[in-house]
DNA sequence: GCGTATCGCGTTTTT
DNA sequence: CGCGATACGC
């Protein structure tokens, strides 16, 4: 057994010469199915990963190892769900052992199949100055075309745009007609069918037509290039002699023939996935492909990872349970060596309100018990979910950043600063045309139209605009339109430089249109400018924003102290050292759309990720009523997928927690106390005086500047103004 | 016909 | 919050 503690290995590092054939010690941090993983360099390899059981240490050390070995690092080839995840792999493969890995090629598919399609693109039929357009543009154009066809008008049950790229993107990631597709998943529109098929084909004309390229585009496309151009598929066959896909269970039939194909010279593959966590197959993902995998690629090493390294056992316990009531599974039980632990708790609060109340409190008593606020986590099925919590966070003070829902790049004003650059790029961008028109007073979608049409359709496109004969009631506005992009043609094609140009002149048209909430959306165009400065090349600004949306600012590489807050499709991969998982109410979670099969599966794949991010302490909370749409409340009871769970693995807790009870001591604590772990003295009124510096795990240092009645206290804070505190509540400490 | 202001309604999940 | 429907004014 190759389980050697990590501090062991340490001390043997420089002490002995490796008996075990001269390999590098780090491999013996590995337990005996990961150091397979790592070691088997050659062939097919199917890696079925439970939770938290070192998938992504597995991967990093593969790559390490691979590059130990003498594999060129541009020669390999890594996957993976997001673009941050295969940097951060990179880099921890550089700091094991060998800098060079970060000139290993990692990414999404969308980004590498973006880079390939740049370079080879032109091999079947495509110029090299696409834009890549993501879910709103989409939305966007459907829009554009619903009108200008005039489908559906006035018809409430005409799908939304929103409904129709689904359908468009599930027929195509499905790799099905879209006409089977209505007829079997949406039988309900099949009114509307001649609409939807027409709207479809306007659409994929549209793009061509306008050089855009959607998501699906660039995995259909990359597909094509390796299946039509023979010699392109020779090529990036042989300069990616290793190929290894992380998360294979959200890929879906045109990912995995991606595979396939690029792999066709050698089959050195590895795919990491875990089918108890797919939880995207309304994206075409299907989890299938884990098991078609040793099909495909013959003698592939199927290894197993079952060991998890993240959560206490009665977490474990619980969330094998929520997944043993599956009705499909690929038998895989979990087992941890982590001892003792929180069972984890349920509880329901009257409605919302004391929901985000019971979240709130329960923060608070972690944070006084060493949490770091960063390592706790709220999740939730939708993201308008979240919405009571925030505002009851908000007035808590309590820092916190969101994740899921709108990207910051969807934003209307970050799409109109973009807007400006992307035609530089694209000039029969029509939709980014559209877009600056519209920000003129006395411009509406009409003349918008009319004019990005004539752009289009000519050859130079600034000639056309500046030819085109304004109404007078918007000419000198216009005319302020046509300098700003003649200024942007003649400038220098640095990012930063152009950004300057364009926000002088979209400064007061933004303060015009956000007149309500500008300043909060000044701060965006901000953190736009920092990322610009990072860019020497328009073009892959462009792409780089749009596949890989930024986030919110980091500071200095160092996580701030702020909650998380995330839809549970996001969270995937991360885990915390506490998460609490809200409205686990029934009718919201599962979906209530998903009433059947493999739908309902779903949802309950995705409780079972949100459960298994959690390393110490589990809640699970849900309102006993909900707001209806009449504004009527309706009770709810919980989710089924709770009143299945054998109640012995959790906790019940029906009161907001209080600080004279302590509902929340450790099991281990009840044990005879063997620890010398000291007991803090509990503090008095009497211990404090007005003018005395204190601290508090949140709100950090202060001075008390007015004793109240009762056992309450108002303390100023350096950094967080003047706050109340109950002295039961609030866990403060003397300086 | 076109643009603009306003109100009220509903919200899956996303590379 | 974003979007659609609606009414009003040019």
């Amino acid at each position: 057994m190759r389980c050697v503690k990590v501090a062991a290995m340490k001390n043997d590092r420089h002490s002995h010469s490796p008996a075990t054939s001269g390999e590098r010690p780090y491999l013996q941090e590995l337990n005996e199915s990961q150091y397979d993983a790592v070691t088997t360099t050659e062939g097919p390899v199917l890696v079925i990963a439970g939770a938290g059981s070192g998938k992504t240490r597995t991967l990093v050390y593969r790559v390490a190892h691979l590059v130990e070995k003498g594999v060129p690092p541009e020669a390999i080839l890594l996957l993976t769900f997001t673009r941050k995840s295969s940097q951060e792999m990179l880099w921890r493969s550089g700091r094991l052992l060998n800098e060079n890995c970060n000139r290993v090629v990692g990414g999404t598919f969308h980004s590498v199949a973006n880079m390939l399609l740049r370079r080879y693109g032109s091999r079947i039929g495509f110029g090299s100055s696409f834009t890549i357009i993501d879910r709103a543009d989409a939305e966007g154009i459907i829009n554009l075309l619903r009108s200008s066809l005039g489908l559906g008008k006035k018809d409430k049950r005409f799908p939304s745009k929103r409904a129709v790229i689904n359908m468009i993107s599930g027929s195509i990631n499905r790799s099905i007609r879209l006409d089977d597709l209505v007829e079997d998943q949406y039988a309900h529109l099949s009114d509307h069918l001649d609409d939807i098929l027409a709207l479809h084909k306007h659409y994929q004309v549209f793009k061509y037509d306008h050089g855009l390229m959607d998501y699906d585009d660039l995995l259909v496309n990359w597909k094509r290039l390796l299946e039509e151009a023979p010699e392109v598929r020779q090529t990036i066959s042989e300069r990616f002699s290793h190929i290894m896909v992380d998360e294979y269970q959200d890929t879906n039939l045109i990912q995995a023939d991606i595979i396939r194909l690029a792999a066709h010279t050698h089959d050195n593959v590895m795919v990491v996935g875990d089918d108890s966590q797919s939880i995207y197959s309304f994206r075409g993902a299907d989890f299938y492909n884990i098991m078609r995998f040793p099909k495909v690629f013959k003698e592939t090493r199927i290894i197993k990872l079952e060991e998890n390294y993240r959560s206490t056992q009665p977490i474990l316990s619980l969330t094998n349970d929520i997944i043993t009531n599956a009705a499909e599974k690929y038998t895989k039980t979990l087992f941890t060596r982590i001892e003792g632990g929180l069972r984890p708790m349920v509880f329901a609060g009257r409605d919302e309100r004391e929901e985000a109340a019971f979240i709130v409190d329960t923060i608070r008593i972690l944070l006084a018990k060493g949490i770091e606020l960063q390592e706790i986590a709220v999740l939730f099925r939708s993201s308008f979910h979240s919405y009571k919590l925030e505002m009851e966070l908000g007035s808590e003070s309590i820092e916190y950043e969101k994740r899921g829902g709108l990207k910051l790049t969807e934003s209307a004003h970050m799409k109109d600063m973009i807007g400006f650059l992307r035609v530089l790029v694209n000039p029969q961008d029509t939709l980014s045309w559209n877009r600056s028109l519209l920000q003129l007073e006395k411009v509406g979608p009409a003349t918008a139209q009319k004019i990005s049409a004539a752009i289009a359709g000519s050859v130079d496109p600034l000639e056309a605009l500046r030819t085109y004969r304004p109404a007078k009631a918007w000419q000198e506005s216009f005319g302020r339109l046509v300098q700003l992009y003649a200024d942007l043609y003649h400038a220098e094609p640095k990012p930063s430089i152009l950004y300057e140009i364009a926000l002088a002149y979209y400064q007061p048209l933004f303060e015009r249109i956000y007149s309500d909430d500008y300043p909060k959306r000044q701060k965006d165009l901000d953190q736009l400018k920092s990322i610009m400065e990072g860019y020497d090349d328009l073009q892959s600004f462009i792409d780089d924003t749009t596949l890989d949306p930024p986030e919110e600012a980091e500071k200095d590489g160092h996580r701030l102290e702020r909650l998380i807050l995330s839809t549970i499709h996001s969270s995937k991969g991360l885990e915390f050292d506490a998460v609490f998982v809200i409205g686990v109410a029934d009718g919201r979670f599962p979906h209530a759309s998903a009433m059947f099969g493999e739908q309902w599966e779903e949802e309950r794949r995705l409780l079972y990720v949100a459960a298994t991010r959690a390393r110490k302490y589990l809640y699970l909370t849900y309102p006993r009523q909900l707001m209806t749409p009449d504004r009527q409340f309706r009770r709810v009871g919980m989710s089924p997928f709770l009143s299945e769970l054998s109640p012995g693995l959790y906790e019940r807790v029906s009161e907001r927690p209080a600080a004279e009870q302590e509902p929340f001591a450790d099991y281990a604590d009840k044990t005879p106390k063997t620890s010398k772990k000291k007991r803090e003295k509990k503090l008095e009124m009497a211990d404090f005086s007005v003018g005395c510096k204190v601290s508090h795990p949140f709100f950090g240092h202060g001075t008390v500047a007015k004793l109240t009645k009762g056992r309450s206290l108002d303390v100023h804070f350096d950094r967080h103004g003047l706050k109340t505190l109950h002295l039961d509540y609030a866990k403060l400490k003397i300086d």
